[in-house]
DNA sequence: CTGAAACCTGAACCACCTTTCAAGTTTGTT
DNA sequence: AACAAACTTGAAAGGTGGTTCAGGTTTCAG
């Protein structure tokens, strides 16, 4: 939940005192940002949340946009992250999709302020969260290739039908994770399908 | 083009010029949100491109908000319109499913301002961005029921698939209409490949 | 023709918010 | 202990831009 580091997002702090500070500051924001919007969240809001001063926000950002940036970047990490935790190099390849998708909507469920931050990112910082939807899209990209070196997926797959698969796990996880209702069916029955729409679609077999 | 009824989106003008200044008044918002997106487009941008006083603005909308909402649902509408347009009875299921993404890409690939605006949605006006999604995907799940009653979709097809189906198109159009590159291959090839991959899935049929 | 309603105008108001800064406090090193 | 660098503070500068308003012009029904 850091970003210290990386491409002057935040101006590093030199003791202690001011590691905490920026802690403070990234947490707060994560919390201004999600309630109320980029443009109406205010910096005010951040540090009064962090219970620091208005002006020691720019001992370490320059500006709203760059705490925006650096707190996007940081939870691109933490989307990944989760992501790879749930996969093990043992799964064949339509398991390995059935697992990704399960720990995206765990992880979406349990993280939604963190999704509202990535998608105004295509306003506020229009490079980073393509960065973002690019990375993924060729992850995904290598695993259906991986899935038809070894046999268990069709030839000819690529880029196409990766961010078909990446949409796919978006708009269910927009709609079961996100806007998820009473009654709504199981993460694990909706992985389940949509791992059975990716293995054998939907045109009934007789035909 | 024109959002005059509905609950209150804008004053009804009573006049033959009150009904041009309200139109200028649209068609120049869209130009200026598509330009510097809703938070850096201001009012005295709208009314400069329109070519009418700062003040004529608040005779036909009540806020900045308001005007944005009565653009949303009137370009939902006409995503609506022109995926109806390229669809007839007569195809087969799985021929619908591939000229509505095959008729989506172009109109997304012509009309990207309408894109940034209905995104932007999601964070100036949640309700009518999730009604915009949620419409879409009832009318999706819909077809494949049709297809399924028919006999050309497998049975117990539901909302799962219809959002899947959907973010498979979403996210085709995002990356190859809004963010197309040199040497992507054409809609036609993008629409076949998806198309292939809701019909037969991608595992090798040999397993 | 005529008057009331509709419409137009643009300067000014005003609320809000980012950013700066000079002065004070704390931290860590020598 | 002593000093410099790091850090903190909050008032105020400086802008911006949404919204109001009082007065003038145009429209159109009767």
């Amino acid at each position: 939940m850091k970003a210290e580091q990386g491409p002057d997002l935040a101006k590093a702090p030199r003791t202690e005192r001011g590691r905490k500070t920026l802690r403070k500051l990234l947490d707060a924001a994560t919390r201004e940002f999600a309630d109320h919007g980029f443009h109406d969240a205010s910096i005010s809001g951040i540090t009064r949340r962090a219970g620091v001063a208005l002006g020691s926000f720019y001992t370490y950002f320059d500006s709203k946009d760059a705490i925006f940036r650096a707190l996007v970047s940081d939870m691109s990490e933490g989307v990944g992250r989760a992501a790879r935790q749930a996969l093990s190099p043992s799964m064949g390849a339509l398991e390995i999709e059935h697992a990704a998708l399960h720990a995206f909507l765990s992880f979406a469920s349990e993280n939604k302020e963190i999704y509202r931050i990535i998608d105004e990112a295509e306003f506020v910082d229009p490079d980073s969260y393509r960065a973002h939807y690019e990375t993924i899209g060729t992850r995904i990209e290598e695993r259906l290739k991986a899935g038809d070196d070894n046999g268990e997926f069709i030839s000819g797959l690529g880029a196409p039908e990766a961010w078909a698969v990446m949409g796919m796990n978006v708009f269910l996880g927009l709609r079961y994770a996100i806007w998820a209702r009473e009654g709504d069916p199981a993460f694990e029955e909706i992985a389940r399908r949509a791992n059975d729409l990716l293995a054998h679609g939907i045109a009934s077999s007789g035909d």
